[in-house]
DNA sequence: CGTCACTTTGAGGTCATTCAATTCGCGTGG
DNA sequence: CCACGCGAATTGAATGACCTCAAAGTGACG
């Protein structure tokens, strides 16, 4: 299956810009396939064949390291992943699974590759993709070196609730063994870290999370726009 | 001072393929400054003014949050920093200092945008710059993920041994209370650390380290080039 | 030769993991 | 419709990893 009309994909920051015909050829040569939840789509260490971009449901980016597993990321639409390894021709460094069912555009890297050589907006929106992506990642260093994991869940919490709308009531995207593997901890301690929260005014029922006492959230875990902030792409 | 004379910078892979004229406009734009060790060379927060590189010496970057403070990078001849907060026109995310009497070559901001915009081979070298800081700051979330504080000592140990002619023989570049912080424990623990790696073949007198039995080291940390490998920009 | 920062060592405590057992919710199949 | 099984989540206890505090040793440098 191949797919020309998505709307979704060419008003992404990545392709926004591009000339037309370039960005046609490019979904020309790309894939719109539809993946079960639970399928393995890349393993690290394999060389990048496709740059993807999750259009419908979830994929998460893991890593193996002598019997250890952890989450990386979680990628829901509309974004890409893996673009560094695609632009270094080089071998992923992260594998990448969907956890729920999935729509996926796969672009082959030559083509992506060859599209950066010819169309100078692409070429800026990639450096602003991957300034992004670099700029993310050392916050999610800064956090793990700087911060607790309860304090790292509880700044998630105020990140979540900001991204749904403020109201102190926050579900959770995905399931607390994930989350827990996210935040660099076994799912016994993200229980715990929940159950540390309690004093602060955080209460757990299932997956929906009520924080009652915000300010005293903040207090706990210092949210700094030098960790916490997503950046715009724009 | 400025400086138009600096062969080292212009056979930098970030420079080596720019049009003649736009590299000696943004030398002519640029200061070259010393500095005494242990001089804070910028906050993260403030907004990023400069693209810094490391002509002679050696540069910590570090950050603080809440009464700790660890190291994220050391930044030696010669390579650039804060790239993508330059690119981004964004506010630093890292604090830097000199650790060592250095010379900086400082290019102010708006010229590195405006040579990125003119300049589509100096595009291109930047978007593998942002991609290989990408990868390694990856590798680097991962390490910490996945491996112990004496597992991360033992596989840097055998970076460095390879960096320095695989002898066997390493002379630590930089002090172990550095050391420690970058690789994200205390100086007690990194002793402890390094005493724990005696049994697999590893001496220390002060700051050179003899590896004896560098398979024993490769079986204790499993070292991976999806974790260890340092990219080469090429 | 004294000072000061770095390093090492020890003791004690905290945080996080492992192992084990139990509970809960959910979907499957009888 | 209910019993059953399964995976996820929670809780407890024990272990291990790492940190803090304190003290002593080492070396560089004025």
């Amino acid at each position: 299956m191949r797919a020309n009309d998505l709307p979704e994909v060419r008003a992404l920051p990545l392709f926004r810009s591009m000339e037309p015909e370039n960005f046609s050829e490019l979904m020309n040569a790309a894939y719109l396939q539809r993946f079960p939840r639970q399928v393995d789509l890349i393993f690290e260490g394999e060389p990048a064949d496709f740059l993807y971009i999750v259009v419908e449901g979830c994929v998460e980016l893991f890593s193996r390291h002598a019997a250890r597993e952890t989450t990386l990321a979680m990628v829901r639409p509309v974004r890409s992943f893996i673009l560094a390894a695609v632009i270094r021709d080089a071998v992923y460094l992260m594998s990448a699974r969907t956890t729920e069912v999935s729509r996926l555009l796969m672009i082959p890297s030559e083509n992506i590759r060859a599209a950066f050589e010819k169309d100078a907006a692409f070429a800026r929106a990639i450096v602003t993709e991957l300034a992004v992506g670099f700029r993310t990642m050392v916050k999610e260093y800064k956090a793990l070196k700087l911060r607790s994991g309860t304090e790292r869940l509880a700044a998630r919490l105020l990140i979540q609730n900001d991204a749904q709308g403020g109201t102190g009531r926050v579900v959770l995207p995905y399931d607390k063994k994930t989350l827990a593997s996210l935040l660099g901890m076994t799912p016994e301690n993200l229980s715990r870290s929940f159950a540390a929260l309690k004093k602060y005014g955080v209460g757990v029922d299932g997956n929906t999370i009520d924080i009652t006492d915000i300010e005293a959230v903040k207090r706990f875990c210092r949210p700094s726009v030098l960790i916490d902030a997503d950046e715009d792409i724009f």
